[in-house]
DNA sequence: TAAAAATTAGTAATAATTACCAAATGATAA
DNA sequence: TTATCATTTGGTAATTATTACTAATTTTTA
């Protein structure tokens, strides 16, 4: 029960035709990217409106914002935490399917004085295409 | 034996304080505020030596340049990898002093296609003086 | 000491993202 | 329905972190 379904913001066709297009690929696609394949379904959309988007459906945990130190941050459909690798060759960001290290939050909680509360982990390797 | 010590680039006096300030601190601080402890020092010295320095000496693994998904890229002048912090309250980075999980890399590795050949780890949470 | 190479300060350019605003759209209620 | 009110959009301007450029300076080399 998010804040789309509570009726809290609209679900306007901009915002439908980002988020399905955004859920469609497994890419973890730039803004401007995102801007691309939906401007093919709505040739008329701005780029702060995709921006603008991207921004609240992530603030309201529809999408994640990725970062991965690259020049443009990347988005992901999917909203639960998983964990991603980054191919040092050709920068291409895929998911990690293994199963979250909630130990590591205890960890890092004795190390520390924080109050922790989630984590993020980023591999770098290199893909199929890139190993040689 | 990096390529400071190798000679491949001059230890200027810019270079110097730079990797002297930030090496005296454990904040994690932003080219920026670099530029406003080094200027201290060197009152004439440019904002865009400071970026170029810090890249320098990043590419050479002599310090390191982390990203928080803020606006401004971090630096720290501990080139081994460890694991940080991140406060959700006031956005102090901290290290967290835990030994690295390298058992990670491998479970990734059976996890994708891909070659692994490092992870970093962020844990996010609240600080001290962020805890009420 | 003359020439070549590296580095700097200062400034301009780039590029991702955000802010702004008038027009359009959709919801609400008399 | 119809008038009002709130939200959202497209288009564009502004912001800002970072990079690029260049002439002058410093250091190295021969
Ligand atoms: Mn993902
Ligand atoms: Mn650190
Ligand atoms: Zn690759
Ligand atoms: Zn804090």
């Amino acid at each position: 029960m998010n804040k789309l379904d509570k009726n809290e913001f609209r679900l306007t066709n901009q915002r439908k035709v980002i988020l399905e297009e955004l859920k469609k690929v497994k890419s973890h696609p730039t803004a401007t990217e995102i801007y691309d394949m939906v401007r093919k379904k709505m040739p008329r959309i701005s780029l702060g409106t995709v921006y603008r988007n991207l921004e609240l459906l992530s603030n309201n945990s529809i999408i994640q914002k990725l970062d991965f130190g690259e020049a443009q941050k990347r988005f992901d459909g999917n909203p639960t935490t998983h964990y991603h690798i980054n191919c040092k060759g050709c920068g291409r960001v895929d998911d990690v399917d293994m199963p979250l290290n909630q130990e590591l939050d205890e960890l890092a909680e004795n190390a520390t004085s924080y109050k922790v509360s989630s984590h993020h982990v980023e591999f770098s390797g290199f893909c199929v295409s890139c190993q040689n």
